[in-house]
DNA sequence: TTCGTTACGGTTGAA
DNA sequence: CTTTCAACCGTAACG
C-alpha cells in the first residue's frame, strides 16, 4: 500500500516551468536536487506522509532518494512546528539565465532593472517568478561575464547546473511556512514566505493573488503508531485527488499539475483569521463560531493528545491572514506559478 | 545501521 | 544601480 503510493517517486521529473529542460544535481542516493533550493513541496509532503505511516526516516531517505539529513530536518521541523513546506521556487533557471544573456548581448548597456522589466514584458517570467534585480545583477556578474557570445538557451551550454538529457530528474523548490506557537505574535521566517504574505505587502494596495493555506485534518489514528501526534493535510489521502496529487508529485513543474485540496471540504478560516481580519465581527459572533468549530472538531479528534481541537491547531499553523478562500492547498502564491496552480486574484 | 548535527556551497532578495 | 549580507536550502560527512 505504501509502496504503491510512493512507487512513482523513483522516476519523477522536475522541469523548468516554462520548458521541458531539466537541471539539477544528483546526490549519493541518485536523487536529484537543486543546490540551495528547497525540495519540491510534493516530496516534502510525501516525507511527512511516509513518516506518519510509520516508515522509518532511513527508509524514507532511501526510497525518496533524499539525504537522511534532509529527511531528519524536515521531520524535526514538522514535529516541532507543523510546517511542511513552501517557499519560492528557484527563479534563475537556465532558461531565464539564457534570456538574460541574450538581452545583455543585444544591448550591453541594459541595467538589471531593465532586464527584469523585459523578462516580464516578453513573458519569460511572470510577476511571481521573475528574479529580483539583485539576482539579475548577480547573474550578470557571475554567470554571464564578458558576454562572449549569445546563447539561444535551448538547454545546452549554459553555465548553470549541468543537465544533459541523461541526467536524472530535477527538483526545484519549496520551503517552509513556519510560524511560532505564540498566539500573540507570529514570526515569519524570512525566506519561507512570499513577499505577498508579509504584513507589509498585505497592507499594500497592490493587486496580488493569494491562496488559502491548506486545511489540516487529524490523521487516522487507527492506522499508524505515530498518528495520534500529527495532523495531516487533507490533500494527501483524499481518494478523488490522489491521481492529481501523484501527478504533481511526478512533475511539479509541468503545466496542469496542481496540488489540490479536498473540494468537498474547502478551507475554512481559522479563529486567528477572524481575529486578524474580521474586526467588525462581534465577540459574540467569534465565540459562537469558535464554539461551533470546536464542537465539530472535538467530535473528529477525541483521541488527539497534542491539541485540544483542530481550531487551536489551525490558529497555530494557519496564522496567516489570507483573504480569499481557495480549493488549492500546499502552495503559497509563489508555488502557484511554478506548479501551475490557478491563481485567485485578490478582490481588494 | 540509524540518525542528530553541522560545515559547506549554493540561492534569494531586502537593505 | 550594484553590491552586500542575512537567512534560508540540501548534501555530505562525522560521531
Amino acid at each position: 500500500m505504501i509502496d504503491d503510493r510512493i512507487s512513482f517517486i523513483s522516476d519523477y521529473s522536475f522541469n523548468d516551468n516554462c520548458s521541458s529542460q531539466s537541471y539539477g544535481e544528483v546526490n549519493q542516493l541518485g536523487g536529484v536536487f537543486v543546490n540551495g533550493r528547497p525540495l519540491p513541496t510534493p516530496i516534502r509532503l510525501r516525507i511527512v506522509d511516509m513518516a506518519n505511516a510509520g516508515i522509518r526516516p532511513c527508509d524514507i531517505s532511501r526510497r525518496l532518494k533524499v539525504s537522511h539529513g534532509c529527511v531528519s530536518k524536515i521531520l524535526a521541523r514538522y514535529h516541532e512546528t507543523g510546517a511542511i513546506g513552501g517557499s519560492k521556487p528557484r527563479v534563475t533557471t537556465p532558461r531565464v539565465v539564457g534570456r538574460i544573456r541574450d538581452y545583455k548581448v543585444k544591448d550591453p548597456g541594459m541595467f538589471a532593472w531593465e532586464i527584469r522589466e523585459k523578462l516580464l514584458l516578453d513573458n519569460v517570467c511572470d510577476k511571481f517568478n521573475v528574479p529580483s534585480v539583485s539576482s539579475i545583477s548577480r547573474i550578470l556578474r557571475n554567470k554571464i561575464g564578458p558576454l562572449s557570445q549569445p546563447c539561444n538557451m535551448s538547454g545546452e551550454g549554459n553555465s548553470e547546473h549541468s543537465d544533459s538529457n541523461s541526467s536524472p530528474p530535477v527538483p526545484s523548490t519549496s520551503s517552509l511556512i513556519s510560524s511560532t506557537m505564540s498566539t500573540s505574535t507570529v514570526s515569519i521566517t524570512k525566506h519561507d514566505l512570499s513577499p505577498v504574505n508579509t504584513p507589509s505587502a498585505l497592507s499594500s494596495s497592490e493587486s496580488i493573488c493569494k491562496i488559502e493555506p491548506p486545511a489540516w485534518l487529524p490523521y487516522d489514528q487507527s492506522s499508524t503508531s505515530h498518528a495520534h501526534r500529527y495532523f495531516y493535510p487533507n490533500v494527501a489521502y483524499h481518494s478523488t485527488l490522489q491521481h492529481q496529487f501523484e501527478s504533481a508529485m511526478k512533475s511539479p513543474y509541468a503545466t496542469g499539475n496542481s496540488i489540490v485540496s479536498n473540494p468537498e471540504t474547502p478551507f475554512s478560516h481559522s479563529p486567528h483569521y477572524y481575529q486578524q481580519n474580521y474586526h467588525y465581527h462581534s465577540q459574540q459572533q467569534q465565540q459562537q463560531q469558535q464554539q461551533q468549530q470546536q464542537q465539530q472538531q472535538q467530535q473528529q479528534q477525541q483521541q488527539n493528545t497534542s491539541f485540544n481541537n483542530a481550531a487551536s491547531y489551525a490558529s497555530f499553523f494557519n496564522p496567516f491572514p489570507y483573504t480569499q478562500t481557495s480549493n488549492f492547498a500546499v502552495a503559497t502564491p509563489y508555488y502557484a506559478s511554478s506548479y501551475s496552480l490557478p491563481l485567485t486574484p485578490q478582490a481588494s
